[in-house]
DNA sequence: GCTAAACTTGGAACCGGTTCCACAGACGCC
DNA sequence: GGCGTCTGTGGAACCGGTTCCAAGTTTAGC
């Protein structure tokens, strides 16, 4: 029922290269043709079927972007970042939220066929050997966004460097009992980010002379409840520390329940630190490390979008 | 160079409808063909086009969602809930994000021709009849959610009835001078929430017969910044509300602030509450209004998904 | 042993675009 | 006037699947 170039080159009496080519913009038509043929195409109320012009041109016309969480408020943000430069292209955005091993393998599968996706971008999720094998011999240019590996460009943070500048700024205030709030070491998805935080402020403590009572170290499900009972743990301690680095605001806030819970005030008998600056840190005064997370999904585009159009495989770092 | 149906026939040494056949499980084809297929299949590690097969089917195989802001918390959620229905289908999930009413009028209209999505779910924002018009006449089924329309199938919670529940649980507080922040009377994009949830409270006070302060109707763009702000405002009255209703949690943290910055304690001194039931109103002891935003995207597919296979649009609400 | 029905199978046509090739006609040049 | 070039155009082939139809092979029934 619904019309198609054929009919459209009919009622103008062309050929169907010629609608063609004036969909396309293309020079090789004369004026007089073009407007004819411009305007069949309005009356008829002709509109090229994407899909049909994404099997013609080998072209699925569209991103997929895998993501963990993706209702976690820094995700969300570079979501935000990515849909932004998407929406102005020609491309179509597709999203693939993860939550469990299985199905990120199936989306790793899934997404390394041909002609499923253009380019993909994955947030946070570690690609194996073996995963990156098949998209590149799909041909899939794939953009890593807070993950790396040897062999695809990455956007990536220095999460040791930020762990060590809010372990550094909680050394300038005259604290030396510092404790850490973070992910299990092992996730389900091999997150690294809690770990490189902990690991700059291991370094900044170290830098400072500081020792670090393993007490000190805690660590359970990424959120703000977990992050609660933490804290209640460390704050149960003979020696409680007098200050809490939380690997991320979701975690401070956490933190700062448990404190409240307890009368103790923040920042006055115990300072805490997040990590990402979500909007929600400035209401609650939390001082935190802030992260180009919207960028960070703006970039990732720009980077697919340049190693779908060169060939030029750069692994940008 | 990547592997077709015909590489896979002429390799089994069969006919492309055979290949077709066996992918399809269509239980014409003998054990023995299909097994031998199979191999050959594994072997060549073929995957459809998934381009191809959708010319072909005359289906995109993916479903559209148009958001607004889809950074904010409650479309957040509802997002997630939609994410989770789709993953278990056979449908990609495109998202299209809207900040401007140039681009929600460009996401209508690009939506609205065939062979672009096989479904449409639109979040908050209000078609007019013309819009609607062109997505029957193009066939796209089309499952609002959060706002409505006589023609079409919809997911609406009962703003006004949220609003009065929470002005009489005001009102039971024993409160009279109750205030009201909330969005603009007219935005860009029409929203009714805000609106209805005033009408709410406006009832809830007209059946207790309280009258009420024109002054303490106070609105202004959504977010937690300009409420803050109203909030003072309202608190620098003559005669101050001792109970404020903000249209959003958001809003309401914004209140939450400003009490905070004037030494205005919360509960005792003023009563707050906000509306949505997001994460973080537990985390902050605010009193809410819960909307279950999840189930909402849930549903809206189970929709959506249904007014794809029936024919029968019958409009539920 | 013959005919009808049931089961398998191959392959052409089709989905709706793009692009390449062939060709007609206009034009310029010697 | 003949020839090469350039412009504009039509249409076939192609992208990679699905499906329908026709035909070949079994099986069943009498």
């Amino acid at each position: 029922m619904p019309v198609t170039i054929y009919d459209v080159a009919k009622e103008a009496g062309v050929g169907v290269g010629t609608v063609s080519r004036v969909l396309n913009n293309n020079p090789r038509v004369s004026n007089e043709t073009r407007q004819r043929v411009s305007q069949v195409i309005e009356r008829l109320n002709f509109h090229p079927s994407p899909i049909a012009q994404r099997l013609s041109l080998r072209k699925t016309l569209s991103i997929g972007v895998l993501a963990v969480y993706f209702t976690r408020p820094s995700v969300v943000e570079r979501l935000r970042g990515i849909e932004s430069v998407i929406a102005d292209s020609e491309y179509d955005l597709m999203v693939y939220n993860v939550e469990t091993p299985s199905r990120r393998d199936e989306c790793f599968r899934s997404t390394a066929s041909a002609n499923r996706v253009d380019g993909l971008i994955v947030i946070s999720l570690a690609p194996a050997d073996e995963d990156v094998g098949r998209w590149a011999s799909a041909g899939v240019p794939v953009v890593l966004v807070d993950t790396s590996h040897p062999t695809l460009p990455c956007i990536i943070v220095d999460d040791i460097g930020g762990g060590y500048s809010a372990t550094e700024h909680l050394i300038k205030l005259g604290h030396t009992n510092i404790a850490f709030i973070g992910d299990p070491i092992h996730t389900a998805f091999n997150f690294h980010s809690s770990r490189d935080r902990f690991e700059g402020m291991c370094r900044a403590l170290k830098d400072h002379n500081i020792a670090f009572n393993p007490e000190y170290h805690q660590s359970g499900e990424h959120g703000r409840e977990p992050a609660r009972l933490l804290a209640h743990r460390l704050l149960d301690l003979d020696d409680p520390p007098t200050a809490i680095f939380a690997a991320s605001d979701t975690q401070a806030f956490g933190v700062l329940q448990a404190a409240k819970e307890r009368g103790i005030q923040v920042p006055d008998e115990l300072s805490v630190i997040g990590y990402d600056d979500v909007e929600m840190a400035e209401f609650l005064n939390l001082t935190t490390v802030h992260q180009p997370l919207f960028d960070s999904g703006l970039r990732s585009v720009d980077m697919l979008l340049q190693s779908i159009d060169n060939t030029d495989p750069s692994p940008a770092r």
